[in-house]
DNA sequence: CCAAAAGTGTTCGTACTACACCCATGC
DNA sequence: GCATGGGTGTAGTACGAACACTTTTGG
């Protein structure tokens, strides 16, 4: 079947980049492609859109697809549209960024053969396209965006305690928090209560609960 | 001459907010749409892309039809993505939004019959497609980082008042501002230098001209 | 009782807010 | 000399940064 226009188009498809925390590290879902141009190397998932379909659908429809999962955090990252970003056609690429909570993430992946993996976003190889660039502008919203917002909340499972997610902080900020500082300034923002239990995990003290009081709420600040 | 793809392809534009400040408010360039769909109605500047240009190359080339003007600030704002948001047929528009010196604004608009107009932000009528509402994206956006970075300084003209630059700064947040505070908190940008000149207008004390040390310079902070 | 991590307050400096009067000009 | 807008400083407050010890557990 083919499809005729009076003037030329692009192509254009939606690239996600997922996040979550894994092993103690953010963590990225690459996919390994499994078709020319580069065959063989990682690259972010994605895949064209319909032309039925909104852009975020085309987002939700990608996530699932690679993780099975249909409650995210998802919003538009940026738009890349180098001519050249693509060798076969002129391909625009509308690129969403999604926050995974670390409890959802093992119904993954049932998909197809391909392989699909974690990586640490420390130890990225070589992608296709320029899907390096896109990750990167992903690291640098969300590390912008962890500062003035509660979106680092939508990292985290059901339950989770301080220290836990103080570590998520210290992860994506690249560097260490002052405990009680951080301490304070979460408290302040009222987005997480006490579950009234504590986490026991080895020979130390236990660590109190927490759970988010509205777990698809994100708020802005400034 | 035709274009035939193996899948659905939809057609990807440019639309541009043009920003400058005009007749003490903060304005944007509006075009008349010459023809269907919403012919009569007015419009963002924009147009579909050329397969061999990047998108902020043909947001540029827009921005230079609309207003011969070929310096200014220009940003990626948003796609736009939504399936009928053109009658005719699947388009996406990538958003940019632009910001332009007042004095550099005489040479607009030899281009062609359209009317093409500055409209007072306030006072914008209801535009083609969704038009109003990457306007308010951009509005929101620019009021945003106004707040935390030396954006607005791209609307000044060359050589302007410290009261000449609280009022835009006012009409973009919408309130006024304390003169203290405010003179207090440019000169702690160091953004800007007095050029030692006086603006001389009229039965009142003259005011310092001052340029900006960097006139591409756009600094975030925080 | 020891190791290991959880938990808890106060002080300091900085940045933002509020606020009122004199100055230079043209008419 | 008066009307109009230009120009200047200080005091109070709120927010983020630095910083050390006690508590609870398992082994």
């Amino acid at each position: 079947m083919a499809y005729t226009y009076n003037y030329p188009h692009p192509a254009v498809s939606v690239d996600i980049v997922i996040f979550t925390i894994r092993d103690d590290a953010l963590s990225v879902l690459l996919v390994e492609r499994g078709l020319p141009p580069f065959q063989g190397e990682w690259a972010l998932p994605g895949g064209f859109i319909r032309l039925d379909e909104s852009l975020k659908h085309a987002a939700w429809r990608e996530l699932k697809e690679e993780t099975g999962v249909n409650a995210a955090y998802l919003e538009q990252l940026y738009t890349f549209g180098h001519p050249k970003r693509d060798p076969r056609e002129r391909v625009i690429s509308v690129a969403y960024f999604a926050l995974l909570p670390s409890d959802k993430l093992e119904i993954r992946a049932a998909s197809d053969a391909r392989n699909v993996a974690w990586f640490d976003t420390r130890e990225v190889p070589q992608l296709a396209f320029d899907h390096n660039k896109i990750l990167r502008k992903a690291e640098h919203r969300l590390a912008a965006k962890i500062e003035y917002s509660t979106i680092a909340l939508q990292l985290m499972p059901d339950r989770f305690t301080l220290p836990h997610l103080q570590h998520v902080y210290e992860l994506i900020r690249g560097g260490p928090i002052d405990k009680r500082n951080f301490r304070k300034r979460i408290r302040a923002l009222k987005v997480i209560e006490p579950t009234g239990e504590e986490s026991r995990s080895g020979a130390r003290r236990p660590a109190k609960l927490y759970r988010l009081t509205d777990r698809n709420r994100v708020d802005v600040f400034k």
